[in-house]
RNA sequence: GCUCCCUUCGUCUAGCGGUCCAGGACGUCGCCCUCUCACGGCGAAAACAGGGGUUCGAGUCCCCUAGGGAGCGCCA
């Protein structure tokens, strides 16, 4: 029997996060074993859900390439079959119609709740053998109740958590399908997992809780016991991501939206391999490509408690990723990024030669692109402190003295380059950072570039010699005024 | 309040009864390398929540306490 796991946002904001490492998890489990990965939209809250948010979504998948089999599913696509669903179990007696009113309900919980007790609804409504049901009022829409076991316990499979045991007694009657005739989560939930087939429902531990009733649903649906292959699902219930202080990650602290990490310049593959790290391990192995995470992945050995979002952690990932990342696969985040900085020319042959250059030098691929800007654009301030620090008296002469030196290069390669420039301290007996910082000055403005050789071979002689042409006029003036 | 879950360095974690005076990584702090920024190399500080058991032996199994989290909707 084929694995098959499924993610299943519900559209009413962006991918975030903890959304991402579900997906990553409930992929890599259905990847390693040949199985499907199935997205299924849960869009019955029509207020809340919007195309926009399914845009979103889709867009963050696709970014970082968690692809899915199947079309996908949306919930508010199969209302048909969940009225078939509420109408069989209503024939055989296994859910029953309730006509308490809300604020009914609401005065049974707070009865519970006064005896110390779970707020539950009270099963007024609930057929029993030998029991009177009261006349049903007249204008009252009822709700659908699900007829939850009395007694007994319910165990939840869970390949994380371990199983879990919860007495059925502490669970209700769930509504589930409301007085306007639509059905409810937990039921639309099982509904789907039956008839998708899922074998592995992988989802944020804040669902445990529900799990006892859906599989009290699945049991009054499917035959077999939990666990049964291909009938009821697994479950791994995956602890949520806290952040810096403890507490759940939210939109407080920071960038939480998948897409936002993009934008910052982390590599997809690289916040993959961090959330695949929060919580898991394999042995003492901290960096993971793709194949490696599909090979080696556990969703048993999922640790069982919250763990913290470590930001500085990520861009150490990162900075490991674009390093060891081949130029040519990071040419298309290079020139996203250096377009959202203004850069209109997004085929420059370079680009992967600059990529190469700036690869182990740059924690971020915005960083990449920012630090790349001035082969793009002309030097348009040089930086006061820069200057101040860098620029002497005897500047100018010196690069006017390396600007002659390079013109009268035949090529314009790296060793080339480099011995010209050496040549040059070493004729002013200077060393190579008192020719080198003002160069780089020169040539982009500030003082951080990569090496002063590869610096030249990509901004090109043309480039090159009219900028230090101009720097050395304007150092002249700087240190004559 | 009730139910469920969780608890190894600041953080992510290894550890699945002895090989642990607890290993790796991020971060931090030193030193080295160096044309800038980085990279890299070497080294240091830093943890089994507390208490009871079980056992010849417990970070590893059980119980209790404390702390943290989740849920208890005609939301998903």
């Amino acid at each position: 029997m084929s694995i098959v796991t499924r993610f299943a946002p519900s559209p009413t904001g962006y991918l975030h996060i903890g959304g991402a490492r579900t997906a990553l998890y409930s992929w890599l489990h259905a990847r390693q074993n040949r199985g499907r990965f199935v997205l299924r939209i849960e869009d019955t809250d029509r207020e809340r859900s919007t195309d926009e948010a399914v845009a979103a979504i889709l867009d963050a998948m696709a970014w970082l390439d968690l692809d899915h089999d199947d079309e996908i599913y949306y919930q508010t696509q199969r209302f048909g079959r969940y009225a078939e669903v509420i109408e069989q179990l209503l024939a055989e007696g296994k859910a029953y119609r309730c006509y308490s009113t809300a604020e009914e309900v609401e005065a049974m919980r707070e009865a519970a709740r006064a005896r110390g007790e779970k707020p539950k609804y009270d099963g007024t409504w609930r057929p029993m053998p030998g029991k009177t049901l009261p006349e049903p009022p007249a204008g009252v829409d009822p709700v659908i109740r699900f007829a939850t076991p009395l007694d007994g316990v319910t165990v939840i499979p869970d390949l994380v958590k371990g199983e879990i045991t919860i007495a059925n007694t502490e669970l209700d009657d769930l509504i589930i399908a409301r007085a306007d005739g639509t059905p409810t989560y937990n039921f639309c939930v099982v509904v789907d997992d039956m008839d998708m087939g899922i074998t592995h429902v992988i989802r944020g531990d804040d669902h445990v809780n529900n799990t006892p009733r859906q599989i009290n649903i699945f049991k009054a649906l499917v035959e077999g016991e939990v666990g049964d292959h291909g009938r009821l699902p697994y479950y791994a219930h995956v602890p949520m991501i806290l952040g810096p202080d403890g507490k759940r990650l939210s939109k407080r602290h920071g960038a939480v939206g998948v897409m936002r990490y993009r934008e910052q310049g982390f590599l997809p593959d690289a916040l993959l391999n961090y959330l695949v790290r929060l919580g898991w391990a394999h042995g003492d192995q901290e960096i993971f490509t793709r194949g490696q995470m599909i090979e080696h992945f556990d969703i048993a050995n999922v640790q069982g408690g919250a763990s913290t979002f470590d930001p500085e952690k990520l861009l150490w990932v990162n900075q490991t990723h674009i390093k060891a990342s081949a130029p040519a696969d990071l040419v298309g985040e290079l020139r996203w990024h250096l377009a959202r900085f203004g850069v209109a020319d997004t085929t420059d042959p370079r680009l992967a030669e600059i990529a190469d250059v700036q690869k182990g030098r740059c924690k971020t691929m915005k960083e990449m692109a920012e630090q790349s800007l001035f082969l793009f654009q002309e030097v348009a301030e040089y930086e006061p402190k820069a200057v101040k620090k860098h620029i002497k008296t005897a500047t100018p002469d010196i690069l006017a003295e390396v600007r002659d030196t390079l013109a009268a290069l035949d090529g314009w390669d790296r060793e080339a380059l480099a011995g010209a420039v050496r040549a040059v301290a070493e004729a002013n007996a200077l060393g190579m950072g008192k020719v080198a910082q003002p160069i780089r000055i020169a040539l982009t403005g500030g003082p951080v570039s990569p090496s002063i050789d590869d610096t030249l071979v990509l901004l090109g002689r043309e480039a090159t010699l009219a900028r230090l042409d101009r720097a050395a006029a304007a150092f002249r003036s700087l240190k004559a005024g």
